[in-house]
DNA sequence: TATGAATGAGTGTTCATTCAT
DNA sequence: GATGAATGAACACTCATTCAT
């Protein structure tokens, strides 16, 4: 008998992939990257823990991997942002989508969150996080500037935090009871007053 | 025993808890809570392993001990805010407060968000956390309602959020670049503003 | 199917287990039998892991399936000497063969050595190459006597341990720097000389 | 109750690791290094396994301190070759004491040698007893050339390879069978005979 | 014949905790 | 109170071998 067609084995790979990333992911946000065993991740996804290993070089490449997913997913709303030239737009925009990733991608903040904190994670992964960080607050600076505002960098660094600031309040502290479509929309309000006035 | 010398035991006691609990924290702070060993922290405090047992349970209920001693010395400023009638006064009360215990005090952040957002960490001391936010944030809800400000709830859920979104971004986002001061004085101007137009 | 097919097949066989063979013994040779991965050796030889268990119960067989080639390639070189009766003739060959042995089929010593040095291997494979051995020094012992050299027994140990001496210095201690030709030329005349004079 | 004594505490630390120590060694004559599995060391030495973590901080050093060991204990008996000034007496103490430590101390061979053909053993460790081969050596041309001996270079590398070669051949071909004495006696004749003649 | 995804027992190593002294 | 030797369960990771296709 011949051997499977490379084009099906390919896709069961796939498959096999997306188990596992799906698996840990969730296990991920439920205990966090340091208690997850892979054996636990293995059960999960009822695999054996070798077949992760024929995928996986570690337990921190899996981590890199769901990372950069979403990252990935993330990029596409962030080119939206970028792309939006106007900065009472462009605000708003970000606002809505954060709000928005918080509703529906709750995996940014529960998985890289605990990521970034946790200080035993590798450097690497973490300096490619505060890179992004980094350029997002200066876009932030330049759109504040951009419309007018007069302290944009201020401006920049309390709506960063802000946005940061809500979500661990959500996740951590109070999710069921947490009023975010009321803070979304006083949010929307005052932000858009500050760019008509300026300040 | 003679009650002196049991006083005097006491007092090598509460020495020793000191002694361990200060090499803890800082361990906990540099490295991270997971990936402190018992015997770091016996060898910091230049005890052995077994006394640490003499004086705590295991590793979890010395770290609940260190968060409870943050969350009562917090109480302390605590209680010089909450005694602050003038609305005024106190928001720009918790603001100085913040920042300082932010560049002073920096324990808390440090060791207590990592808990908070690994799950892992035993649910009792969530509730305690979770507790702890609520009443802040019905405090500041009510301050903003007596200082005349319109959406006070929407305001204070803002400043809180604003406030821990700040810790975090200093702490593990850029410390060293962070414009900690410059924010402070842009928030304490900004709020003076907020309460004496109520907006 | 016809007989020229299953011919025809056979030397598919044939040419796969060469294929194989020369893949694995130079995996062996370059980092040692237990190093080596099944993975490897069937990258090396552009199969798949599976068709390598059609030719071989497992990693072991193959391991023995080399010596006893290299045992084979051997006995031709034995089979020459055998049939050379002047015992003078006959230890110069028995040097000659030795040292071209050291110099064209490295496999044997770097093959060949760490299992017999790495005790794990199975009894069987022992068992075979102790017989060779100690045919080897009958066969020498007699040599000796037929060229009247008076302490044969110990003449035929000696040079034997020399032999396998110089290929194990030659190898793993020094393989660069070995003065391999001189030693040669250096023992022909010596033995020249002990076979000339009886002793 | 006060802690156990200092010194009483040594005592019982050098007993665990020389427990652990000979069932190392043991082990590794027996099977070799890389068969050998932490576990098996642990159980041959009634310990558990994380005793031996605290003595050593792996395999491999363990490994190293066996080594290490043996070679100290093998210095002894050099330092006596190296003080012997007469080249004549100095030869037949190389050789009776080869002989005496194939018979009295085998771990050298049983458990150095697999280590050096061995190719997966840390770098590290080979270049060490490289150079032990080649200064060996050294010293041996310098004694032949003292000795007035011609060709002193080859002769030095032949009675090496010759020491070798037989602790090889004794060790793991036919270990009972095998004629040492009468090796012994018929090697120191004839070394004596060479260093006289001066061939 | 041929593939390589899948398995799972086995390995070295870590570390919170216990307990004889 | 004080020590640190000793334990053993737990972990990440490896790899020879199997088997559905």
């Amino acid at each position: 008998m011949s051997p499977r067609e490379k084009n099906k084995n390919e896709q069961v790979r796939q498959a096999s992939i997306e188990n596992i990333v799906n698996a840990a992911a969730k296990l991920f946000i439920e205990v966090g990257y340091l208690n997850v065993t892979i054996e636990q991740i293995a059960k999960r996804a009822n695999i054996s823990k070798g077949l992760l290993y024929n995928y996986f070089s570690g337990k921190e490449e899996l981590l890199k991997h769901i990372i950069d997913q979403i990252l990935l997913e993330m990029s596409e709303f962030s080119k939206q942002i970028l792309n939006t030239q106007n900065p009472s737009l462009k605000i708003s925009l970000i606002i809505k989508t954060t709000f928005k990733l918080l509703k529906e991608k709750s995996e940014f903040w529960q998985t890289v969150m605990p990521v970034i904190i946790q200080k035993a994670i590798s450097e690497k992964m973490l300096l490619n996080l505060r890179q992004i960080f980094m350029s997002l607050t200066q876009d932030l600076i330049q759109t504040f500037k951009a419309g007018g505002v007069k302290n944009a960098e201020m401006e920049a660094y309390q709506l960063g935090a802000l946005m940061d600031g809500i979500a661990l309040h959500y996740f951590y502290f109070s999710e069921n009871e947490y009023p975010l479509d009321k803070l979304e929309k006083a949010l929307l309000t005052k932000y858009s007053k500050i760019l008509k006035n300026g300040e």
